[in-house]
DNA sequence: GCCAACGTTGGC
DNA sequence: GCCAACGTTGGC
């Protein structure tokens, strides 16, 4: 079982669109690291935290399982070119009350590893600990 | 909107 | 394979 944190433009797709359909097609993915990742690592049963990124709120906004393995993502339109990429089914478990924002984490010394606060981290998903998974929990209570 | 930090592209 | 130029990401 892996924990991961996985950004998303809200603009784009948030947290709210989730909760509305249930479950929904991660896709778009377009940066090689992170497609290895989800095809060598993500599991079904996953838990993967919403992180809103480029955004007003900046924050992880709540919680969703991964429900599939790794796919071909049907949104890649090039013909000729054989298809590298891929997505994961998700589904939606929880909202938080309240954003955790990234000044939150940033506060939090306990978070200071999270490779989402690390100056230049790209990725649109990255995979954190159990520990730092269970320590953004217990801020969605305390805040 | 700015810009630092990456990733990708393409000429050599 | 090197590396400059370019494009993109994403926090601020």
């Amino acid at each position: 079982m892996n924990y991961w944190i996985m950004k998303s433009e809200p603009e784009v797709f948030s947290i709210g669109d989730l909760e509305k359909k249930g479950r929904a097609t991660w896709d778009g993915v377009r940066n090689y690291q992170v497609r290895n990742m989800m095809r060598d690592e993500m599991e079904k049963g996953d838990m993967a935290y919403f992180y809103h990124s480029s955004c007003e709120q900046i924050g992880i906004a709540g919680i969703m399982s991964i429900i599939s393995k790794a796919k071909p993502d049907i949104t890649f339109k090039d013909k000729g070119k054989n298809n590298p990429w891929l997505a994961v089914d998700v589904e939606f478990i929880a909202r938080f009350p309240h954003l955790i924002t990234r000044a939150d984490m940033q506060a939090t010394p306990t978070l200071k590893n999270l490779k989402i606060l690390q100056k230049g981290c790209r990725l649109s998903i990255t995979q954190v600990t159990k520990k730092e998974f269970e320590i953004i929990q217990s801020l969605s209570f305390s805040l």
